[in-house]
DNA sequence: TAGATTGTTAATCGATTAACAATC
DNA sequence: TAGATTGTTAATCGATTAACAATC
């Protein structure tokens, strides 16, 4: 049985769990900086807005990690967090397209304290090549297959206009990318060993449009 | 029955079939461009990579919009999203805090083709006041309450450092705010009349690993 | 008319919540 | 030890898919 249970490390766990981990990971953090050593799924429950059910079953897929009678010591459940997350380690990411959101990312230094760094910038407009980025210098698109070939390149940021998403992507991939954060407003059909994940920012403005608009008429 | 039907507007979406709604948008938008005038649940849900069995559901919260033995006409139905989702109208959004982010967002005139328009920016610092972002003009945080009350703001943006989101919601809040397109990494509490779409950018990135290091370690 | 495809009901699947025995 | 709280099974709830009669 533990045997069994070494040899098949992810059981399958589910898109809606893995989505509230790193709101898990957020709360914990916040509760190590306020120096509370330990914590309920009650009482977690209570500040997370959600039911201590919920919090024990998703917590329970990767493991027990609290104590009967006791509750989750915080700082530990906050590390084995970080880990199932992976960020326990670090990450060397790319931007592709250096323009106002490519530099915004580039410059929210955040990113980093989890281990995500940015290394290097790329654009396809002749003026911005050589510049910089605070520390991060952009490079030319011709330079993207030899830099991810000698370098080690996990994730790579697509800030592209949408109309040349698709077919940046296809490149990176071919490059030998495979974990994409995409910020163009279209859905990358790609290889499915390359990770995708997108962020629809009108989308949301659409669904508090939607929201507001359903709000007034009541 | 067709009187009940008029009084109570809207008969509880549930918030999965909203979440999809702007991706229906974008699709039909494609399509129109694209000068396709009809489209059967079945191809649409092949180009979608969902079941026409949820494209139909999904729509049927919403009217019947299509007819049997043809399928959907492309425009009237893409005409009707708009409607619902509340893209028949414009929004006037300000932009709180003019840092990277606040700038990125401002500079993107993608949303204004939607009709989301941006109309200033503020932010505390002095060294930023009276400045512009292309067209848009930056101010101070003390001039935000008197603007508010002289302008039709429909939405506003949250783009300060996460130490101060919350503070900032608040504000805004009480100068009378109702939707709140929040950029920082914390989850406003706020009054429920008030409508939060909050874009976690770390959240997806810890996706990222996660499924990077789910993925190598099969 | 015959074929196609919707709108809608019923069946299935998955995710959340409740309950409680196990145990610290 | 008694009280607290977990880990986990069972019950419920909601969302997705299948099926098909209605109808263009």
């Amino acid at each position: 049985m533990g045997m069994e249970e070494k040899i098949m490390e992810s059981k399958n766990i589910s898109p809606a769990v893995i989505k509230r981990l790193p709101r898990y990971y957020r709360y914990l953090g916040d509760l190590l900086k306020l120096g509370i050593d330990r914590i309920s799924s009650k009482d977690l429950s209570e500040k997370m807005q959600v039911t201590a059910s919920q919090i024990r079953q998703d917590l329970n897929n990767f493991g027990g990690f609290g104590q009967q009678g006791y509750g989750y010591n915080v700082e530990y459940l906050y590390n084995e967090i970080a880990k199932i997350l992976g960020l326990d380690k670090d990450y060397n990411l790319i931007i592709v397209g250096a323009g106002n959101l490519g530099t915004a990312i580039t410059n929210y230094t955040d990113f980093a304290k989890r281990g995500f760094y940015i290394r290097k910038a790329f654009d396809v407009k002749p003026e911005l090549i050589g510049k910089k980025i605070g520390e991060i210098e952009i490079l030319g698109m011709d330079s993207l297959p030899d830099f991810i070939k000698n370098n080690q390149v996990d994730i790579a940021a697509i800030t592209v206009p949408k109309e040349i998403a698709t077919e940046t992507a296809t490149k990176l991939v071919k490059c030998g990318i495979k974990a994409i954060w995409n910020f163009a407003p279209v859905d990358l059909r790609l290889p499915k060993d390359v990770i995708v994940e997108t962020i629809h920012l009108s989308d949301t403005l659409m669904r508090l449009s939607y929201s507001l608009k359903n709000k007034t008429s009541k």
